[in-house]
DNA sequence: ATTAGTTTGTGAATTACTTCACAAGCACGG
DNA sequence: CCGTGCTTGTGAAGTAATTCACAAACTAAT
């Protein structure tokens, strides 16, 4: 199959968030149109984006909303529950362990991971925070998707390092470093700093 | 000037964090090779993104660190102080808040809203969570440059509007909704169940 | 001085992404 | 069952972003 783009990605899941929202509403169809404006984009964008994995719309009528959604669900892969690992206790930790929004889409947190000794042994909600040397062998007992690390930048290296050796094959980032991993491995990067930066640079450079 | 792309942007401002490091190392210069090397680009790209700027580095020899820094952070806009207030005091509210990082980079945290009765009024830190019906009156006292919307996506869209409604021109966003603003207002979105998508994405389609 | 060895800055070429524009398909009304 | 009004799917065209490739500029060594 033909290289999809991330950008592609990440407006397939914005799809299938308003999807989710109109069919609570119970609207049946959308069109590519609507969808485009819900997401601040083009209905030619959003067409081209859909009919890289087939056609499911019908001409003069727009998109069935409930299957839309289950083919996007399909081809996000949100079908099987994926089980993740969070390395680093800290505060990003504690607030991704607790966010619900995870479970509801299939991310399931089945273990949590810090080398703090203050931290280590803490119940978080039904788990318990385990030294991150144990991850290794944990690993190989039960299996990880999905590794998120939110650890300080100066251990993140070492402790990616540990993560790939596990086998696991996707990486949610929050270190505010460039990851280096082999090229079978997914890095997403999340970096507040860089966000805000972002917004700073907007503000200076306004009108020129 | 010429519009700057969202992605240069991006880069360098994690080439600002690399030169930071390698300041702390001592070392005086560096060539856009070694820069890319480490935000896992091309020497190429480097030097474009710095082009578009001025041309700081010379030839034969490369860039020096501090002066290069120094730049970047005016290019950022990083020389003042921004003035931030946070809106939703849940959990990632909570994280922002007391993430040392950003005062650092010269985002002040200058106040934090909720509209629930049993978060307002608590302290945090040195802040007192205010009722969000009293953001409008505040920003006509004191300026906020950036607001960090922390709400949950029904409430959103009306958060939003007060936000614009006070004058703020750049807005954080961790709700899971897209924001509709006047074009003069730069939003961006952080959405961690999009992020972790694009990975189950990633884990499902490896290899065709 | 001259030469060898680097590394920048930047047009040109390439690749990737988005938008245009329209034939083809479908629903519905008469 | 034919026409009217919509909306999809998709090549072609247009933009934008990245990479190539090389002259120009600098250092250091001899």
């Amino acid at each position: 199959m033909k290289r999809i783009a991330e950008s592609t990605v990440r407006r397939l899941s914005l799809y299938l968030s308003f999807l989710e929202g109109i069919e609570r509403q119970g609207l049946k169809t959308i069109s590519s149109d609507e969808l485009a404006r819900l997401g601040g984009t083009t209905s030619a964008q959003v067409r081209k984006d859909l009919s890289l994995f087939g056609s499911f719309g019908k001409r003069g009528l727009g998109y069935a909303v409930p299957e839309l959604s289950e083919k996007l669900r399909e081809i996000l892969g949100l079908g099987k529950q994926w089980r993740v690992c969070i390395i680093g206790a800290g505060k990003i930790g504690a607030a991704l362990a607790r966010y619900r929004g995870f479970a509801e889409r299939g991310f399931i947190v089945t273990a949590v991971y810090d080398n703090d000794h203050e931290k280590i042994g803490k119940r978080w909600e039904s788990l318990t925070v385990r030294p991150i040397s144990e991850l290794e062998k944990d690993a190989a007992k039960q299996h990880f998707d999905i590794a998120v690390v939110a650890t300080p930048a100066e251990n993140t290296p070492a402790v990616v390092k540990q993560v790939v050796r596990t086998g696991i094959k996707a990486i949610l980032n929050f270190a505010p470093v460039q990851l280096s991993v082999p090229s079978d491995v997914t890095v997403r990067n999340v970096n507040m700093a860089m966000e805000l930066e972002g917004l700073s640079f907007a503000l200076s450079n306004r009108g020129d």
